[in-house]
DNA sequence: ATGGTAGTCTAACTA
Protein backbone atom coordinates (compact mmCIF):
# COMPACT_ATOMS: atom_id res chain seq x y z
CA UNK A 1 0.00 0.00 0.00
CA UNK A 2 1.55 3.21 -0.60
CA UNK A 3 0.23 6.26 0.83
CA UNK A 4 1.69 10.05 -0.39
CA UNK A 5 0.75 13.30 1.59
CA UNK A 6 1.27 16.38 -0.49
CA UNK A 7 0.38 20.23 0.42
CA UNK A 8 -0.87 21.36 -3.14
CA UNK A 9 -0.84 25.65 -2.00
CA UNK A 10 -4.42 25.80 -4.04
CA UNK A 11 -6.07 22.56 -6.00
CA UNK A 12 -7.64 24.97 -8.32
CA UNK A 13 -4.37 25.94 -9.57
CA UNK A 14 -2.39 22.15 -9.17
CA UNK A 15 -5.37 20.07 -9.78
CA UNK A 16 -3.86 19.36 -13.57
CA UNK A 17 -0.73 18.74 -11.94
CA UNK A 18 -2.39 16.50 -9.29
CA UNK A 19 -3.92 14.24 -12.19
CA UNK A 20 -0.53 13.87 -13.62
CA UNK A 21 1.46 12.95 -10.94
CA UNK A 22 -1.42 10.29 -10.09
CA UNK A 23 -1.27 9.22 -13.24
CA UNK A 24 2.57 8.47 -12.56
CA UNK A 25 2.59 7.64 -9.40
CA UNK A 26 -1.11 5.65 -8.94
CA UNK A 27 -0.93 5.38 -4.86
CA UNK A 28 -3.44 4.17 -2.67
CA UNK A 29 -4.01 7.19 -1.00
CA UNK A 30 -3.42 10.97 -1.35
CA UNK A 31 -3.60 13.31 1.05
CA UNK A 32 -3.51 17.37 0.03
CA UNK A 33 -3.15 20.01 2.28
CA UNK A 34 -4.06 23.74 1.73
CA UNK A 35 -6.49 23.01 -1.27
CA UNK A 36 -8.01 26.64 -0.68
CA UNK A 37 -11.60 25.48 -2.15
CA UNK A 38 -14.96 25.60 -0.74
CA UNK A 39 -16.22 22.24 -0.58
CA UNK A 40 -19.08 23.25 -2.90
CA UNK A 41 -16.21 24.30 -5.41
CA UNK A 42 -13.94 21.37 -4.76
CA UNK A 43 -13.36 19.54 -8.09
CA UNK A 44 -15.29 16.36 -7.57
CA UNK A 45 -15.93 15.08 -10.86
CA UNK A 46 -12.43 15.34 -12.07
CA UNK A 47 -10.76 13.03 -9.01
CA UNK A 48 -13.96 10.34 -9.61
CA UNK A 49 -12.72 10.41 -13.11
CA UNK A 50 -9.55 9.39 -12.28
CA UNK A 51 -10.69 6.42 -10.49
CA UNK A 52 -10.06 7.73 -6.87
CA UNK A 53 -12.65 8.19 -3.95
CA UNK A 54 -11.99 11.47 -2.24
CA UNK A 55 -13.11 13.17 1.21
CA UNK A 56 -12.44 16.82 1.68
CA UNK A 57 -12.38 19.55 3.80
CA UNK A 58 -12.27 22.94 2.84
CA UNK A 59 -12.83 26.67 3.30
CA UNK A 60 -12.55 29.90 1.98
CA UNK A 61 -9.05 31.12 0.85
CA UNK A 62 -7.08 29.05 3.49
CA UNK A 63 -6.07 25.74 4.57
CA UNK A 64 -8.66 23.24 3.61
CA UNK A 65 -7.28 19.43 3.64
CA UNK A 66 -8.69 16.17 1.31
CA UNK A 67 -7.49 12.56 1.62
CA UNK A 68 -8.01 10.23 -2.28
CA UNK A 69 -7.96 7.20 -2.17
CA UNK A 70 -8.72 3.92 -4.82
CA UNK A 71 -10.65 2.37 -2.10
CA UNK A 72 -13.43 4.19 0.06
CA UNK A 73 -12.36 6.62 2.81
CA UNK A 74 -14.93 5.75 6.12
CA UNK A 75 -15.21 6.87 9.62
CA UNK A 76 -14.08 10.81 8.55
CA UNK A 77 -13.36 12.63 11.26
CA UNK A 78 -12.90 16.55 10.51
CA UNK A 79 -12.95 17.99 13.82
CA UNK A 80 -11.76 17.35 17.51
CA UNK A 81 -12.49 17.46 21.07
CA UNK A 82 -11.24 20.72 22.87
CA UNK A 83 -10.83 22.29 19.54
CA UNK A 84 -13.37 24.63 18.42
CA UNK A 85 -11.73 25.32 15.15
CA UNK A 86 -12.91 26.97 12.00
CA UNK A 87 -9.68 26.50 10.25
CA UNK A 88 -10.16 23.45 8.20
CA UNK A 89 -6.78 21.49 9.17
CA UNK A 90 -7.45 18.20 10.36
CA UNK A 91 -9.34 15.19 8.23
CA UNK A 92 -9.05 11.11 9.08
CA UNK A 93 -10.74 8.38 7.40
CA UNK A 94 -10.25 4.97 7.12
CA UNK A 95 -9.50 3.49 4.25
CA UNK A 96 -8.68 -0.52 3.37
CA UNK A 97 -8.30 -0.86 7.21
CA UNK A 98 -6.05 1.99 7.79
CA UNK A 99 -6.36 4.82 9.58
CA UNK A 100 -5.20 7.79 8.14
CA UNK A 101 -4.73 11.35 10.00
CA UNK A 102 -4.24 14.23 7.50
CA UNK A 103 -2.92 17.23 9.03
CA UNK A 104 -1.81 20.70 7.84
CA UNK A 105 -0.83 21.85 10.85
CA UNK A 106 -0.72 25.29 11.90
CA UNK A 107 2.24 27.70 10.26
CA UNK A 108 3.00 29.69 13.60
CA UNK A 109 4.17 32.66 11.79
CA UNK A 110 6.52 33.94 14.04
CA UNK A 111 8.17 32.22 17.97
CA UNK A 112 6.08 34.05 20.31
CA UNK A 113 3.39 35.53 18.21
CA UNK A 114 -0.50 34.66 18.60
CA UNK A 115 0.04 31.99 16.53
CA UNK A 116 2.26 30.74 17.59
CA UNK A 117 0.54 30.17 20.86
CA UNK A 118 -2.25 28.89 18.44
CA UNK A 119 0.02 26.37 16.93
CA UNK A 120 1.33 24.73 20.33
CA UNK A 121 -2.25 24.82 21.42
CA UNK A 122 -3.32 23.21 18.13
CA UNK A 123 -0.54 20.65 18.47
CA UNK A 124 -1.56 19.51 22.23
CA UNK A 125 -5.07 18.85 21.07
CA UNK A 126 -4.73 17.79 18.18
CA UNK A 127 -1.86 14.54 19.94
CA UNK A 128 -5.18 14.13 22.45
CA UNK A 129 -6.74 12.98 19.22
CA UNK A 130 -3.90 11.26 17.62
CA UNK A 131 -3.47 9.23 20.88
CA UNK A 132 -7.03 8.09 20.88
CA UNK A 133 -7.10 7.33 17.72
CA UNK A 134 -3.95 4.62 17.95
CA UNK A 135 -5.67 3.29 21.03
CA UNK A 136 -8.16 1.66 18.79
CA UNK A 137 -6.55 1.58 15.27
CA UNK A 138 -3.03 -0.25 15.63
CA UNK A 139 -2.58 -0.03 11.35
CA UNK A 140 -1.95 4.24 11.81
CA UNK A 141 -0.48 7.14 9.42
CA UNK A 142 -0.54 10.46 10.44
CA UNK A 143 0.94 12.56 7.93
CA UNK A 144 0.73 16.20 6.30
CA UNK A 145 2.67 19.34 6.46
CA UNK A 146 3.90 19.36 9.74
CA UNK A 147 5.07 22.68 9.45
CA UNK A 148 7.95 21.55 11.77
CA UNK A 149 11.55 20.58 10.49
CA UNK A 150 12.60 17.48 13.17
CA UNK A 151 15.98 17.87 13.85
CA UNK A 152 18.91 19.96 11.83
CA UNK A 153 19.55 17.06 9.34
CA UNK A 154 15.94 18.73 7.94
CA UNK A 155 17.42 22.11 7.16
CA UNK A 156 19.54 23.61 4.62
CA UNK A 157 21.14 26.18 7.01
CA UNK A 158 20.91 25.25 10.67
CA UNK A 159 22.52 28.30 11.84
CA UNK A 160 19.61 30.50 9.87
CA UNK A 161 17.24 27.72 10.81
CA UNK A 162 17.75 27.76 14.56
CA UNK A 163 15.97 26.88 18.11
CA UNK A 164 14.65 30.00 17.84
CA UNK A 165 13.09 30.08 14.63
CA UNK A 166 9.67 29.25 13.32
CA UNK A 167 9.39 25.63 12.43
CA UNK A 168 12.35 24.95 14.47
CA UNK A 169 12.18 26.19 17.78
CA UNK A 170 12.71 23.82 20.24
CA UNK A 171 8.76 23.79 22.14
CA UNK A 172 7.89 23.20 18.06
CA UNK A 173 10.25 20.28 17.88
CA UNK A 174 9.14 18.65 21.47
CA UNK A 175 5.59 18.96 20.49
CA UNK A 176 6.46 16.86 17.54
CA UNK A 177 8.53 14.39 19.44
CA UNK A 178 5.54 14.23 21.89
CA UNK A 179 3.41 12.99 19.40
CA UNK A 180 6.27 10.61 17.99
CA UNK A 181 6.35 9.37 21.44
CA UNK A 182 2.68 8.09 20.89
CA UNK A 183 4.60 5.22 19.01
CA UNK A 184 4.75 6.63 15.86
CA UNK A 185 8.12 6.58 13.61
CA UNK A 186 8.90 9.07 10.92
CA UNK A 187 9.38 7.00 8.37
CA UNK A 188 11.66 8.61 6.19
CA UNK A 189 14.24 7.95 8.65
CA UNK A 190 13.67 4.57 8.53
CA UNK A 191 15.67 4.39 5.48
CA UNK A 192 19.31 5.74 4.42
CA UNK A 193 18.39 9.19 2.34
CA UNK A 194 20.61 11.62 0.58
CA UNK A 195 21.81 14.58 2.86
CA UNK A 196 19.79 17.98 2.56
CA UNK A 197 16.35 15.97 1.34
CA UNK A 198 13.95 18.36 1.64
CA UNK A 199 9.96 18.58 1.49
CA UNK A 200 9.57 22.30 1.21
CA UNK A 201 11.43 25.03 -0.75
CA UNK A 202 10.32 28.93 -0.46
CA UNK A 203 8.82 30.71 -3.66
CA UNK A 204 11.42 33.67 -2.88
CA UNK A 205 14.83 34.02 -3.50
CA UNK A 206 15.72 30.97 -5.53
CA UNK A 207 15.16 27.96 -2.73
CA UNK A 208 14.41 25.42 -5.45
CA UNK A 209 17.27 25.90 -7.51
CA UNK A 210 19.58 26.49 -4.66
CA UNK A 211 18.75 23.80 -2.74
CA UNK A 212 17.58 25.81 0.43
CA UNK A 213 14.47 23.96 1.50
CA UNK A 214 12.98 22.40 4.75
CA UNK A 215 11.79 19.04 5.44
CA UNK A 216 8.49 19.87 6.64
CA UNK A 217 6.52 17.05 5.05
CA UNK A 218 6.10 14.01 6.93
CA UNK A 219 4.93 10.22 7.07
CA UNK A 220 4.49 8.98 10.41
CA UNK A 221 3.50 5.39 11.14
CA UNK A 222 2.70 3.33 14.25
CA UNK A 223 4.76 0.79 15.13
CA UNK A 224 3.00 -2.16 13.25
CA UNK A 225 3.10 -0.15 9.88
CA UNK A 226 6.56 1.11 10.63
CA UNK A 227 7.51 -2.21 11.15
CA UNK A 228 6.77 -3.32 7.13
CA UNK A 229 7.22 0.03 5.60
CA UNK A 230 9.21 -0.64 2.73
CA UNK A 231 10.25 3.03 1.29
CA UNK A 232 9.58 6.34 2.20
CA UNK A 233 10.84 9.08 0.24
CA UNK A 234 10.32 12.53 -1.60
CA UNK A 235 9.23 13.01 -4.86
CA UNK A 236 11.41 16.43 -6.27
CA UNK A 237 10.12 15.88 -9.65
CA UNK A 238 6.64 18.41 -9.07
CA UNK A 239 8.59 20.71 -7.53
CA UNK A 240 10.28 21.21 -10.88
CA UNK A 241 7.47 21.88 -13.16
CA UNK A 242 6.11 25.20 -14.42
CA UNK A 243 4.14 26.85 -11.79
CA UNK A 244 4.39 24.60 -9.08
CA UNK A 245 3.61 24.00 -5.07
CA UNK A 246 6.22 25.25 -2.97
CA UNK A 247 6.04 21.45 -1.40
CA UNK A 248 6.83 18.56 -2.90
CA UNK A 249 4.93 14.72 -2.82
CA UNK A 250 6.33 12.64 0.31
CA UNK A 251 5.48 8.98 -0.38
CA UNK A 252 5.65 5.80 1.95
CA UNK A 253 5.11 2.17 0.95
CA UNK A 254 3.72 -0.60 3.55
CA UNK A 255 4.02 -4.24 2.64
CA UNK A 256 0.48 -5.00 4.29
CA UNK A 257 -0.44 -8.45 4.92
C1' DA B 1 17.74 42.37 9.53
C1' DT B 2 15.27 42.55 5.24
C1' DG B 3 13.13 41.12 1.17
C1' DG B 4 12.26 38.10 -1.98
C1' DT B 5 7.27 35.04 -4.62
C1' DA B 6 2.75 32.90 -4.86
C1' DG B 7 -2.42 32.36 -4.05
C1' DT B 8 -6.66 34.44 -3.08
C1' DC B 9 -8.96 38.10 -4.37
C1' DT B 10 -8.29 43.62 -6.05
C1' DA B 11 -6.21 45.16 -0.19
C1' DA B 12 -4.14 42.60 2.65
C1' DC B 13 -3.41 38.45 4.59
C1' DT B 14 -0.98 33.96 4.82
C1' DA B 15 2.80 31.23 3.94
Amino acid sequence: MQIASWNVNSLRVRLPQVLNWLQENPVDVLALQETKAQDPEFPLDDILDAGYRVVFSGQKTYNGVAILAKQKPEDIVTDIPQLDDPQRRILAATVSGVRVINLYVVNGSEVGSEKYTYKLDWLDKVTAFVKDEASRHPQLVVLGDFNIAPDERDVHDPARWNEDTILCSTAERTALKKLCALGLKDTFRQFEQEAASFSWWDYRSGGFPRNQGLRIDLILASEQLSAVCNCSRIDKTPRGWERPSDHAPVIAEFKLG
